[in-house]
Parts: structure tokens; C-alpha cells; sequence
DNA sequence: TCTGGGGTCCTAGGACCC
DNA sequence: TCTGGGGTCCTAGGACCC
């Protein structure tokens, strides 16, 4: 095995991470099944991540909680602490920054280290991916899982190979062999309707898709899913690193434990989700033209209408006035809404706008007083400077 | 008692312009 | 008196990921 050319990645996974941090902060809890998403008699409420005892009875992530409990009735159930688990996430992100200045974080509990150029400093990629899981266990107590490769797509997939507390090295040049010997269900970006599609035209190993041409894949996939499964066997697909973000979106969403019926009850969602989004809006310094709302009925069916404005929206109220009139020309009346979401897409940072295209001067006034309240609010949660209308439902 | 919440990217069609 | 081609922006829906 050569480590010379220490051209590597790591892809770092934090294992069962929130289940493990109640582990940890509780040790009564060590050995048992542990749920975080919810509680027994929650009517909608998923599981957002299962301790490895738990899945053993098949509890698994996005799985109702009814029915997690119904395989699993011993589980201990808890909802979770979502500020505590990003805390952390921090903590441990910070432990990568020590082994290179590279680090990109993908999610709350998984990032890639680039680790091309610090072996010298550093060692080989296989020493520091040892290096970081003993650092990270020592100082937080937690287990990580470590997938080594120099191609970032490969990484990925070998830091879930071998789990918990895993570490899985492809050396350079064996990229395709690894992915060749993978189930296709291991195929990150390929979820349940590609697989499906896959084993209807015969495809069912990774083997198989390898011996297919691109053209062939993209006819039958299109062309960005076919280019994607030729080179993703291959172990080609990469992905690029330190990529400056561009247009993002920021939405809020409820799921309502019992159907919206009533117009009156709806606005008020389509407000508090306006100002959580505005509040995002001012805490990120941008603004946004497009405006977009999520309506889910009860039959789950999903719709969603948005529009661009010459003018982007600055404050919560112009959000709010703007998410009302759509909802009016996307609901079909008379249904169960089960869901509602307010989003804002592309959204910019205010320094980019060009000065004087803007506002009238009425919503400026509007989006600083804002800005204000919410200030006040985040550095005395408290306060609560909200709407009337909304404090009658807490 | 079916199916959370926060995102990204892709597709396909339409409007509009040159 | 039957209809091209490219580019850009916008919209709605869907697949996928953690």
C-alpha cells in the first residue's frame, strides 16, 4: 500500500449522532434502544434518528413514531435537543479543523477534511482519520466513521461501510473495484424511485450498470441520471470542493397535528411561518424576490405556487400579505390542509443589491423596526415581540 | 393513527427577446 | 399561406439527502 502523493479526503460520519449524545449526557441510557423524533402518541411525529440497539427492532430514521413504538414498545422515546446536538456538532467540527484548514461540513453530523498537501505535517490519510476518531472519543466521548479515498463521492460512501466506529481505505487507484463490490443500495444518490427504475430495466449490481454505455443510461435515465450512474460506478464522480455557495433558499414548514380547516387558523400559520422566515432573513443579512408557499392536503398530495417580484421582499409583514394571496390562488377550498410552508428562493445578501433599484420608503421603515424587534428578541428570548395573533397560541 | 423539516438539484414547459 | 434557433427567466413538480 502506497501513501505517497497523500492525495486523500475523509469523509467523517458521527454515528447515531443525536442518539449517541443522549447516550453519552445519560448513562442509563447506554445499551438501550433510543428514539429521538418524538413520543409514544404523537400522531405525526417521524423518528429522526434510532440508537443501534433500536434497529435492531427495525426503528430506522423517517419512520413514524407510532410505528417505531409499535416495534419497539421498551424504546426510550425523547424528542430531542435540537440546540444541545448543534452545540456539539461544533465542538467536534472544531476537532477537524485541526487536522487541516480544509474542512467542509456537509449536514450537522457528517463533513469532509481535504487532506491533499498535509501529510508531510500531518502523516499518512490512514493515521489521521486513526488520529481524529481517538481525539474526537477522547474529548467528547462519541464515535465517528471514516471513509478514506481521493475521490470525495467514494469517501462518502466508504465512511458508511463499515459502521459503527468504522474506518474503510480505498487506495488510489482502486476506486472502481470498491464501488463494483458495492450492493446498489449502497449508491449514494440513487434513492428508492432510481433503484426501483434500475431493477425494472435489469439492472440490479453495480456491475451491471457498469457494462452499459452512457448513452444507453441516459437514454433510459435522462441525461444527468445516466452520466451520473456511469461515472458513480466508475468511482469518477466527484464532487468539487470549496465550491462558493450560490442562490439558496430559506423555508419554514408545520405539519399540523390535527388537518386545517378553518381560513382564519391557516393565516395565522402562513404569519408565524412568515416571520420565522423573515427573522432567518434578517439574521443572514439577505433578501429575496421569489416567494413560494407549500400547501400538503390530507391525502398527502402536495402543491406548491410561488412568484417573482420586481422588488424583493424586506419584512415579515409584506412576506406574510404576499404567502396570503398566493395561498388564495393555489388552495382548492374545502380540504384538510395538513401541512403549510413559507419559503423565499434565491435569496441574496443585502450588500449585493444594487442601491436605489429597492423600496419605498414605507417597507424600509418596516424591515429596520423589524430588524430591531428581532434583536431585542434574540438577546432577551424573554421578550416576546410578537403579533398579538400569535401569542394567543402559546 | 401512514408518511417531519430543512435543504439542493433536475426536468419540462412557457414567455419573451434577438 | 406551416413555423428556425439560441438564451434567459420563471414556474410546478419530483427525486434525493441528512
Amino acid at each position: 500500500m502506497s501513501f505517497s502523493g497523500g492525495n486523500y479526503f475523509i469523509h467523517i460520519d458521527l454515528d447515531a449522532f443525536f442518539a449517541s449524545v443522549e447516550q453519552r449526557d445519560n448513562p442509563s441510557l447506554k445499551g438501550k434502544p433510543v428514539i429521538i423524533g418524538g413520543l409514544p402518541g404523537d400522531r405525526r411525529s417521524v423518528v429522526s434518528t434510532a440508537s443501534y440497539e433500536a434497529r435492531k427492532y427495525g426503528v430506522h430514521s423517517a419512520m413514524p413514531i407510532f410505528k417505531a413504538y409499535s416495534l419497539c414498545p421498551n424504546g426510550i422515546f425523547i424528542r430531542g435537543n435540537y440546540a444541545h446536538y448543534a452545540e456539539t456538532s461544533k465542538q467536534i467540527m472544531q476537532i477537524f479543523s485541526m487536522y487541516s484548514p480544509n474542512v467542509i461540513q456537509m449536514s450537522i453530523d457528517e463533513a469532509f477534511i481535504d487532506l491533499r498537501g498535509t501529510e508531510k505535517l500531518m502523516g499518512s490519510a490512514v493515521e489521521v482519520a486513526e488520529k481524529i476518531k481517538e481525539h474526537v472519543k477522547k474529548e467528547t466521548g462519541l464515535t465517528v466513521s471514516c471513509g478514506i479515498s481521493s475521490s470525495m463521492y467514494v469517501a462518502k460512501i466508504a465512511s458508511g461501510f463499515k459502521k459503527p466506529d468504522g474506518l474503510t481505505f480505498v487506495p488510489d487507484g482502486k476506486e472502481e473495484e470498491f464501488m463494483l463490490s458495492l450492493p446498489l443500495e449502497k449508491l449514494w444518490g440513487a434513492g428508492t424511485k432510481t433503484l426501483e427504475r434500475l431493477k425494472n430495466s435489469g439492472l440490479n449490481t453495480t456491475k451491471e450498470i457498469h457494462s452499459k454505455s452512457i448513452s444507453l443510461l441516459s437514454t433510459i435515465f435522462g441525461n444527468s441520471m445516466g452520466s451520473f450512474l456511469y461515472n458513480a460506478v466508475r468511482g469518477n464522480k466527484d464532487m468539487v470542493f470549496g465550491e462558493e455557495a450560490k442562490s439558496h433558499s430559506i423555508s419554514a414548514e408545520r405539519t399540523f397535528e390535527f388537518d386545517l380547516m378553518d381560513r382564519y387558523a391557516i393565516d395565522t400559520s402562513l404569519m408565524e411561518l412568515s416571520f420565522h422566515v423573515s427573522w432567518r432573513m434578517h439574521h443572514e443579512n439577505c433578501r429575496s424576490r421569489t416567494v413560494c408557499i407549500k400547501i400538503r392536503y390530507d391525502d398527502f398530495k402536495t402543491v406548491s405556487i410561488q412568484e417573482t417580484f420586481d422588488v424583493p421582499v424586506n419584512n415579515a409583514d409584506d412576506l406574510y400579505e404576499k404567502c396570503k394571496n398566493l395561498y388564495s390562488r393555489k388552495a382548492e377550498q374545502n380540504r384538510g390542509i395538513r401541512l403549510l410552508g413559507v419559503g423565499v428562493l434565491n435569496v441574496e445578501s443585502r450588500e449585493n443589491l444594487v442601491q436605489g433599484q429597492m423600496f419605498n420608503e414605507k417597507n424600509e421603515k418596516k424591515s429596520k423596526l423589524e430588524k430591531v424587534l428581532f434583536d431585542m428578541e434574540n438577546k432577551n428570548p424573554a421578550l416576546k415581540v410578537r403579533k398579538a395573533r400569535l401569542l394567543k397560541n402559546e
